[in-house]
DNA sequence: AATATTAAACCGACAGCCGGTCGGTAATAG
DNA sequence: CTATTACCGACCGGCTGTCGGTTTAATATT
């Protein structure tokens, strides 16, 4: 039997089942056979709808970035919240992923998923380090913080948190203490703060944390 | 016709093919046919020699990584130059590689080659880090920098080189100024060393440069 | 209201390539 | 002469992407 839908709906159909394969199984070892058979489709329609397996990813893509800058956008702007929690809560949210993405946001760091990975990484990095870099300048307007620039200070903490603190886990208890306490003194040197503001800042979001 | 090698030379003379085609071509569309043909010899023969396609690459990665370790250990062990020297030096060698391996860091960041990039970054920063923070430790000890974390130093500072600068020539030549100063006032920073001594450092760097 | 038109959505067989296997063959060392 | 090592190439299943044809549904026409 033929269904016929709405383009934009199809289309959101097959993303929705492409996150969720790619999410557990990984973009190379997801098939486009697989997306076609969760979402009922025909190999067709598909390629109807998308011109290659890429540009699913990349629409996918796309789209997951869309909710998670929104999402960053929103925590940044809670001006009820002191500038460096923000920061720390903007920056653990992106990598970390909302509730949606975090199957996705784990996944990714398999070797297999290595494209994904690299494409959302470009892509936080050119669309999110801006908020951050903004927060960075708010704290200096604060006299917080001071460094003459936010937007590489920010690119450079984003990019350590979402390499190495991803296989966080793989590290015994104490080195991972101690990888968080160097990152933190590191990102006070950066920011040029008192030593010892960062961890305040930081503690209440471990009273939640995983 | 047929003729026979021992398994190390074939094993060599397939890493040789794969290198090449690997950096001009990337990763993923280089075929095993294309590398078959390139070294002249059968399907079978690969598959002898090699259990898989990635274990080309691994051995291929293997090769190519000691080669550039050695290259910075001597680097880093050049004793007649300035510490700050041989820091820069090793970094700047390793994100941009030696003579022969120039066209695959070059070639590497393209999307296709996501694989390879990972898989390359991770085993430059397990085993290359190490040495950068001893340098770091040198200079703890001559006074010239210092930092209770060496090592997580090394590792930010790496990263961001190896990801950022690889892109630096698609931005103008006002923003890569910019992002080169930027990036030696935080290393001061990081390092607690005084304002523009990394300059001086560098500068010698620049006279032979691209 | 019934019918013709048209364009969008859909189908599934098929082509071509790819990575990997396997049984057999030639070369070489002992 | 024998055993081992290196080599061959036909073959397989699975993959992505293509293409001509078909259904559906909205719109125009009578």
């Amino acid at each position: 039997m033929r269904t016929v839908k709405e383009a934009e709906e199809r289309k959101n159909e097959i993303l929705d089942a492409a996150e969720r394969l790619f999410g557990t199984k990984g973009y190379d070892s997801t098939s486009t056979n697989d997306i076609l058979d969760a979402v009922g489709i025909a190999r067709g329609t598909l390629y109807y709808h998308f011109k290659s397996k890429e540009e699913i990813l990349d629409a996918m893509i796309d789209r997951m970035m869309g909710e998670m800058t929104a999402k960053a956008r929103e925590l940044a702007a809670r001006r009820e919240l002191p500038v460096l929690q923000r920061l720390t809560l903007t920056i653990t949210a992106l990598s970390a992923g909302g509730e949606q993405q975090h199957e996705i946001m784990e996944q990714i760091h398999r070797p297999q998923n290595a494209l994904m990975h690299q494409k959302i990484q470009n892509r936080l990095l050119t669309d999110v380090t801006p908020l951050l870099a903004e927060l960075i300048e708010e704290g200096n307007r604060q006299g917080i913080c001071q460094t003459d620039y936010p937007a590489e200070v920010a690119e450079m903490t984003f990019l350590y948190v979402n390499t190495v603190f991803d296989d966080l886990m793989e590290y015994g208890e104490a080195e991972r203490q101690r990888k968080i306490t160097a990152f933190l003194c590191n990102l006070e040197r950066l920011l040029r703060m008192e030593a010892g503001s960062m961890q305040e800042a930081v503690l209440p979001l471990f009273g939640k944390a995983r």
